[in-house]
DNA sequence: CCTATCGGGACCTTTTCGGTCCTGTTAGGC
DNA sequence: GCCTAACAGGACCGAAAAGGTCCCGATAGG
């Protein structure tokens, strides 16, 4: 299957959670980490990832903690996803990196790949971070204990 | 990065190579193998999965060997990738999996990757076969020595 | 019958994923 | 001004999966 790594998914998981909090306010690695049902060491690596790739900003100290650097409209799952695993496309090909590839000089396929790459780019740059939320039919978010739940 | 596995990828290559001949032929796959530059074995277990998945046609004996069971127009790289490993998804939810997620009566994002697979698997059963035969601009293809390549 | 070919596994090696831990560094509060 | 709660940045490790090899059986031309 074409699969994202678990890891970046937890990453949308985290964010997902921290969309849903009033934007600027701060929680601290541990704190999501329990919402998101994610180790904290795991949490806590993934935050500093998506600190680097500037998607979250961070405050050292005491009532440190993270916050969405942006509002969650103008961050797409593609960031995301680029921001943990690094570009995304489906083969090296195509990806910028030259010489990837040791059989380029032969392939059959060679340079056809970069539209199919660019297809699935759009369509993850068109899910912004906020569609992620759990919603009701009618678009109404609801949350229960703490956690993320979709209306029954 | 989203990746595909090498297999799939080199599923597609040997594919590709099998459409640039007249449809009906046959090949074994040591002749495969040698033109798309991947170990025999692993041509051999490639070509057994997308037998298996009807996408060519298999004889064995003497002078037997592999065909296209379709029209490369008509086989879509969406069918080629799923055959070698499994369903399209980014995760697996909403792969038809039930279950296959223990985080899945929490998650923020439940719900939610449906449609986003959807638009990548669509991008990827738009792309025929055909359209992975290496073409000059014009449209027209070549072939030196044997090896699909693109004009100079 | 003999041999080239596919069919279906078992099996091994390497990579990388997923996760842990440790040692700084920063900054608020007492 | 120290103390401590938080992030920063690695090193490291086990498990899982990818990638590749090999073997033996079945099939079908010659």
């Amino acid at each position: 299957m074409i699969r994202m790594t678990k890891l970046a998914d937890y990453g949308i998981v985290i964010l997902t959670h921290m969309s849903m909090e009033r934007q600027g306010s701060l929680h601290t690695a541990h704190d999501l980490a329990a919402r998101s049902r994610v180790p904290v060491p795991t949490a806590s690596k993934l935050l500093k990832s998506l600190t680097r790739a500037g998607l979250v900003l961070s405050h050292r100290g005491r009532h440190g903690g993270y916050g969405l650097a942006r509002d969650p409209d103008t961050i797409s799952v593609a960031e995301i996803i680029a921001a943990i695993e690094g570009p995304i496309g489906l083969t090296e090909c195509g990806t910028g990196t030259e010489g990837a590839c040791d059989m380029e000089s032969f392939c059959a396929a060679k340079g056809r790949w970069a539209p199919i790459n660019q297809a699935i780019e759009r369509a993850l740059q068109d899910v912004p971070l906020s569609a992620m939320r759990p919603q009701t039919p009618t678009g109404q978010m609801v949350r229960l204990g703490g956690i993320a739940e979709v209306a029954p």
